[in-house]
DNA sequence: TCTGGGGTCCTAGGACCC
DNA sequence: TCTGGGGTCCTAGGACCC
């Protein structure tokens, strides 16, 4: 086999940039949700030190004194440029698995004649064309080499290839455990105690041994370094076996009323996206908690309810979520974080009816329709009054430097000013 | 003041069955 | 007095990914 990985760099923030030429050359940093952490960083903010996934506030006077522009996060930008990077790879394989926002692995099997390095080049160029966005990509036989060879590419030319190597021992001594897919400081630490340190020594591990330490998961990864495929491309996502919809709110929350309010809300969400897969959900679960952070007080509960019926409708979800928010809710607690976990799910054509079910199914699947069908021209369009009015929401999730959704709305089209 | 969100897979242990 | 073995299913928790 031939996998490529083509994965985008500094993903958010090419995409800031496509659209902001001046951000060019200049350090720019992409925040969480909420503004909380730093999830995306141009070469200049990792130049400074910045780790992934730090706390923005803890970092805020040292960016600005760089000069760093901030950004919320714009998934509406970040879904739609990626699609277009994505559209664009299909042009140069027969197939391809889309494993993420920013990456794709393409099946270059049929291309074992030509010289791979040149076409990654050409995959490159053509991206950065179409898209504005910057690629690098990973040639290997296996996706795990694939991946290793993409996090060397991005120190190097932007192309390297695994298969066409002949100092791949080498490479791999240098390769710190924690830099192969799959293995994080948990793992890593495990393997050190068997004196593992790097990816050649892990390749070139016991598999009994490896089984003790890590599972098959461990054996997994070094036969994926020898070269031996454990995982293929994946096909047509296999279908969700969970939604969740979770959020932290912009300020602490103690009322049931506002709790309910951000739980309903959240229900509505899940449930769309539940609906937008054609399933229905079985189990439903709500947790609340407190921030981790706080060392005065600390709570955490969850409640689950199996549904009589298996359902998408919004409205009868809602109603359970908030029957299990009120077991779990207490007072005097100041919460930051809530969630809907919906489970169980299954096509909504294979539904066991109830023979004491009280709701009119047809009636409520055309309602649902319509809600959906006005939303998708304007997002939120028709909501719950459970989830309260919008404007008074003030739990709502912080987006306070966000950056036009260009691409998806007439009224945030970029503006090209003439001189 | 301020610390993301949404997933998957694997394993161990308990409940239950014959 | 004496108290099996083998299996399945479910769940919670841990590890990992981007």
């Amino acid at each position: 086999m031939i996998f490529a990985l083509v994965d985008c760099n500094n993903f958010y923030v090419s995409c800031e940039r496509v659209f902001n030429p001046a951000l060019e050359n200049r350090p720019v940093a992409v925040l969480s949700n909420n503004d909380g952490c730093i999830v995306a960083r141009s070469n200049e903010v990792k130049a400074l030190g910045i780790k992934m996934g730090v706390p923005y506030f803890k970092e805020k006077p040292f960016l600005k004194k760089h000069g760093t522009a901030i950004f919320s996060s714009n998934y509406a930008l970040y879904g739609d440029m990626s699609q277009r990077v994505m559209k664009t790879l299909a042009g140069f394989c027969d197939d391809m698995e889309i494993y993420s926002i920013d990456e794709a692995f393409l099946d270059l099997s049929n291309l074992a004649n030509i010289d791979l390095c040149d076409y990654g080049q050409q995959i490159r160029r053509t991206v950065r064309q179409w898209t504005g966005i910057p690629v690098s990509v990973g040639i290997g036989p296996t996706k795990t080499l694939a991946k290793l060879a993409n996090h060397l590419a991005k120190h190097g030319n932007g192309v390297v290839d695994l298969i066409n190597c002949d100092n791949i021992d080498s490479i791999l001594s240098g390769t710190p455990l924690t830099d192969i897919w799959g293995v994080s400081r948990g793992y890593s630490n495990r393997l050190a105690t068997g004196g593992i340190g790097n990816a050649l020594q892990l390749r070139d591990t016991d598999d009994h041994w490896l089984r003790k330490a890590l599972g098959v998961v461990g054996v997994r990864i070094a036969h994926e370094l020898r070269g031996q495929v454990c995982y293929d491309l994946e096909h047509s996502p296999p279908q969700n076996k969970t939604i969740c919809s979770s959020r932290s709110f912009g300020r602490p929350i103690e009322s049931f009323d506002e709790l309910s309010q951000a739980v309903a809300q959240y229900v509505s969400r899940a449930t769309q996206k539940l609906r937008k897969q054609k399933l229905v959900a079985g189990r439903l679960t709500v947790f609340v908690m407190t921030s981790a952070f706080d060392k005065k007080q600390r709570y955490y509960d969850s409640q689950s309810v199996e549904l009589p019926v298996t359902s998408s409708d919004t409205g009868e979800l809602i109603h359970y979520a908030l029957g299990c928010l009120t077991k779990i809710y207490r007072k005097g607690y100041k919460f930051k974080k809530a969630g809907v976990l919906l489970e169980q799910l299954i096509d909504k054509d294979r539904v066991q009816l109830n023979l004491f079910d009280d709701v009119d199914r047809g009636r409520s699947g055309k309602l649902m329709n319509v809600i959906d069908k006005i939303n998708s021209m304007q997002s939120n369009a028709i909501s719950y009054g459970a989830a309260g009015i919008e404007q008074k929401q003030k739990w709502k999730t912080k987006f306070q430097m966000r950056s036009g959704r260009y691409t998806t709305r007439w009224d945030e089209l970029a503006v090209v000013k003439a001189r």
